[in-house]
RNA sequence: GCUGUUAUAGCUCAGUGGUAGAGCACUUCCUUGGUAAGGAAGAGGUCACGAGUUCAAGUCUCGUUAACAGCUCCA
């Protein structure tokens, strides 16, 4: 006998050998029913598969990420099986489950699927699953496993064979497909009930873009009907709040061919809101002791030959820009930092000096590979909330640390809750690729590690992602379908202060060199903006948005009232606008609660007699009437406290 | 850059090789109203751009440009 411990900590003996299903079905028919694959001491197992020993186990339903995974690993398979029917040619890759759904990258030879076959791949694996075939496991040996897939002339999967050591190879078969596969599996494919093919697309074998690109088909799949529904119903919300579409509506941004593409132009609403985060960052740099400078948008070659990045980017980048002048050679600006470099030398620096901290709403230009362009959050112009402190050593940590704090405060007072620290060092495997030396690298990555648990940050620690000349911190948020992207960014540099020979005096009479740290909360104002609208569906709090009243005539007869009453509010620091179409009450307020207005003065002949405004909030409805200047010092009071919440 | 998809009025989108459409927005007129769409009329088009097939192309083919999803990349 073996004893099965639950998680409530009850327990119970079993005889060795039981499965996880007969468990299941010795508690209740109902949980044999839904239980899909188990934990049995923390290691997925298959519900068939025998348990010999003593175990802590859970028994996973689809609310559990671990069957969601199982299930849609299993799906991949099943399309795969699906796929070998209707292309007979086909090669596979690999085809694992992802956040939501699966995808298996396949190799078509010279066959192509487009959308117009999802429909067919969707019926097939439906009467796939009808037939009830059940998944075996598989153990076998190295060789077996090379001959059996290079007899099918399965080449990516022999590549991945012979990675594999000896005893640790597996296979699953359902029907007359079987994969090469570490498991875990469902049973079997039946309790696969909803099929959705999502997408397809290109992707290189291993990510690797020297290599062939296979055909990678996405799907989702559900044990119900209504649970696909439910979530085709999430993606189409999810859409409403994209950036793009209510920058279009709001009039925020735009883009347009004549201009070029992923050069955003910021309308005359957009701007406001963009003005006011600088503002608002600006008044908190100031706290902090940064001082602001302005630089050109281009700057000499040779600034960016003594940086490092001609070498690193310059074929990559925007090209060259050359003058009448013969040997005049200029660049568009991709960064701020050497131009500030330059400030740095511009005078003799004392230790008594630093940190030196100097900020610039710096607009730069990287030409980022056209299928890269997405809307705000990945533009070939924008303008980087950019600092660098130039410090002693002895000050980095404390320096990286008020960065973090200011990166905090403006989370914090934007509501941003889901925000995921991610600390990227160097590849220990490819030291080449970065630039400086190993003991500089390791000193500034301990600096990051170390502020990051002074100050309680759970961050997540990915190697291989630093920057070619340094380690950083990143803060990363996810858009509306669910992608991430990197707003703030802290970054230390050991490097460009030993190119540009900065350097500064100190105690002992000796010249030393400063410690540079790169610093950006928002990122750019071109992707915060766009996330901060994705995040608030257009609904900016009262402070930024671009209109925060619209001041409504029940009739024609009291628009000079409207105007009047737009200018008070004006001089008092409050947005209104003036509706003054000749159009009903009613329209007026539906027209201004979709244009996410967040208050309405509604005016009549009431108003105008006793000088008071009937006050309606966007999403909530008539809020009673007040006077004029009560009006304006509560929008102002609501005003004062958003902004001073840090 | 690569794979797939898309491009028709300011916006959202119909359109079967045979005279270019709808709703909203816009203009004018009527209506002068009390908390989510009042009524009527009008104007608005190089069907992204360039070739080709055809008696005839918004529609079919090819190329270019841009956008969308993913891959690769992201100083």
């Amino acid at each position: 006998m073996i004893k099965v411990t639950f998680p409530d900590g009850s327990s119970r003996e079993y005889a060795k050998g039981t499965t996880a299903f007969q468990i299941a079905e010795s508690i209740s028919p109902r949980l044999a029913a839904d239980v899909l694959v188990a934990s049995v001491n923390n290691n997925i197992y298959e519900l068939n598969r025998p348990i010999n020993s003593d175990c802590y186990i859970k028994l996973h339903k689809w609310d559990d990420n671990e069957a969601k995974h199982t299930f849609w690993h299993t799906s991949a398979h099943l399309m795969a099986e699906a796929l070998q029917e209707l292309y007979p040619n086909i090669k596979f890759g690999i085809g694992p489950a992802i956040e939501n759904g699966f995808y298996y990258d396949v190799d078509l030879g010279d066959d192509v699927i487009k959308e117009s076959d999802f429909a067919k791949i969707e019926a097939k694996m439906a009467e796939l699953v009808a037939k009830g075939e059940s998944l075996t496991r598989k153990e076998i040996s190295k060789s077996d496993a090379l001959a059996m897939f290079s007899q099918r002339n399965e080449t990516y999967k022999t590549e991945l064979i012979e990675e594999l050591e000896d005893g640790t190879i597996s296979t699953y078969t359902q029907g007359s497909f079987t994969d090469l596969c570490r498991g875990p599996h469902l049973v079997s494919t039946a309790p696969i009930k909803a099929i959705k093919i999502l997408s397809v697309a290109g992707a290189y074998w291993r990510g690797d873009e020297k290599r062939k690109q296979l055909t990678r088909l996405y799907g989702i799949t559900f044990p119900k009907k209504k649970m696909l529904d439910e979530y085709l119903t999430l993606l189409e919300e999810a859409k409403k709040r994209d950036h793009r579409k209510i920058g279009k509506e709001m009039e925020l941004f735009m883009f347009t061919e004549m201009v070029g593409k992923g050069l955003p132009i910021w309308l005359p609403k957009g701007t406001a809101l963009r003005l006011r985060l600088e503002d608002f960052l600006k008044k908190i740099q100031k706290r902090f002791g940064y001082q602001q400078v302005m630089t050109p948008h281009i700057g000499n070659k040779q600034l960016y030959v003594t940086s490092g990045h001609w070498d690193h980017y310059g074929k990559d980048s925007f090209q060259p820009i050359t003058t009448p002048e013969e040997g005049e050679i200029y660049l568009l600006k991709p960064m701020n930092c050497p131009h500030h470099c330059m400030i740095y030398k511009n005078a003799p620096r004392s230790y008594k000096d630093l940190p030196l901290r100097l900020a610039e709403f710096g607009t730069v230009y990287r030409y980022e590979q056209s299928g890269e362009l997405h809307g705000l959050t990945r533009v070939r112009s924008f303008t980087q909330d950019d600092a660098h402190i130039f410090c002693r050593p002895d000050q980095v940590k404390e320096e990286f640390i008020k960065v973090m704090d200011i990166i905090q405060i403006i989370f914090k007072s934007l509501n941003f809750d889901k925000v995921e620290a991610q600390i990227s060092l160097r590849d220990p495997n490819n030291h080449e690729k970065y630039v400086g030396s190993d003991e500089v690298w390791e000193k500034a990555e301990r600096a990051i590690v170390e502020a990051c648990q002074e100050k309680h940050l759970d961050a997540k620690v990915e190697y291989g992602e630093a920057a070619f000349y340094g380690p950083k911190l990143d803060f990363m948020v996810r858009d509306a379908i669910g992608r991430r992207w990197q707003l703030g960014t802290i970054q230390v540099d050991y490097n460009l202060p030993e190119r540009f020979q900065l350097e500064y005096m100190g105690t002992d009479n000796q010249k030393h060199r400063p410690v540079m740290i790169h610093r950006a909360p928002f990122g750019s104002m071109e992707r915060f903006v766009a996330v901060l609208i994705e995040h608030t569906g257009g609904k900016f709090p009262l402070w930024l948005t671009p209109d925060q009243v619209a001041i409504l005539p029940i009739s024609e007869k009291f628009n000079d009232y409207a105007q009047e009453l737009q200018k008070i509010l004006e001089e008092k620091d409050v947005r209104a606008v003036v509706d003054d179409r000749n159009e009903k009450i009613g329209r007026k307020i539906r027209d201004t609660e979709l244009k996410r207005i967040p208050y309405m003065l509604i005016i009549g002949e009431k108003e105008v007699g006793t000088k008071t405004v009937s006050v309606r909030k966007q999403g909530e409805g008539d809020k009673g009437t007040m006077s004029i200047s009560d009006f304006a010092s509560y929008i102002n009071k609501e005003v004062e406290s958003q902004m001073n919440a840090y």
